[in-house]
DNA sequence: CTATCATATGAACAGTCATTCAGATGAACG
DNA sequence: CGTTCATCTGAATGACTGTTCATATGATAG
């Protein structure tokens, strides 16, 4: 069975090495954090200093309930954490894999403009 | 101008440091990409070797349909390529930037898992 | 305790997008 | 040519998700 030609044997080669299904939907749901404009913005606009909601908001010149929304989907994915100081929290990269893994898409984006 | 407590002098230092608006955009667009799941097992398929886009459809158990618009997706996005081979059209990674970039995701999800 | 500032939250809305279905294209082969 | 197989394409649909608006929470200062 399967299809008309045949390359089952290809096939089952591949998926012998393919990561588990749950895996690649992790992985997915990974990049997807990435994959929006704003959270991207907040990410790298903590690569140098830890900020509170409401300068990221005035930095990406956004409604601070937008921030405040996209930072809790960071946080929940671990990807921020935050710590009080007065009347303000402030957020700060959780994990320097964030870093390695917007530097390799910013290589990519810059390298090979052809 | 600002909001009340002022930390201008902070906004400005990191804004001076964030890329242009442009290249953030190109860099959600680009993890957008990564951020399917279909999409992603279809990249990691043709880690090891090319392959056609029927036999993609039956490793992923998928309508040859859906496999077919995502392939373009990601020949739009110059990540995969493809070539002729009588009948068929087979795929093929295009750019080794995709290694590197799963891999890095891919360390993140399986070094913490704690 | 009350007013105020910073932030969080929930519901609603709009836009995006992956999949499906039906049908088109295109190469190979008799 | 006409058929068959592999693939592509477009429209339609349903689900998801980012933003906004209004409001709630929570801490601080007076």
């Amino acid at each position: 069975m399967a299809s008309k030609h045949d390359h089952s044997h290809a096939i089952e080669e591949v998926a012998r090495q393919l990561p588990s299904d749950e895996l690649l939907c992790d992985l997915g749901d990974l990049f997807k954090l990435f994959g929006d404009t704003t959270r991207i913005k907040i990410l790298y606009s903590l690569f140098e200093s830890e900020l509170c909601v409401c300068a990221i908001a005035e930095l990406l010149k956004m409604e601070q309930s937008a921030i405040s929304h996209q930072l809790k989907i960071l946080k929940e994915a671990k990807l921020v954490g935050s710590r009080r100081s007065g009347k303000l929290n402030i957020y700060y990269l959780a994990d320097d894999h964030v870093r390695a893994i917007i530097g390799q898409g910013f290589e990519h984006l810059t390298e090979d403009e052809k």
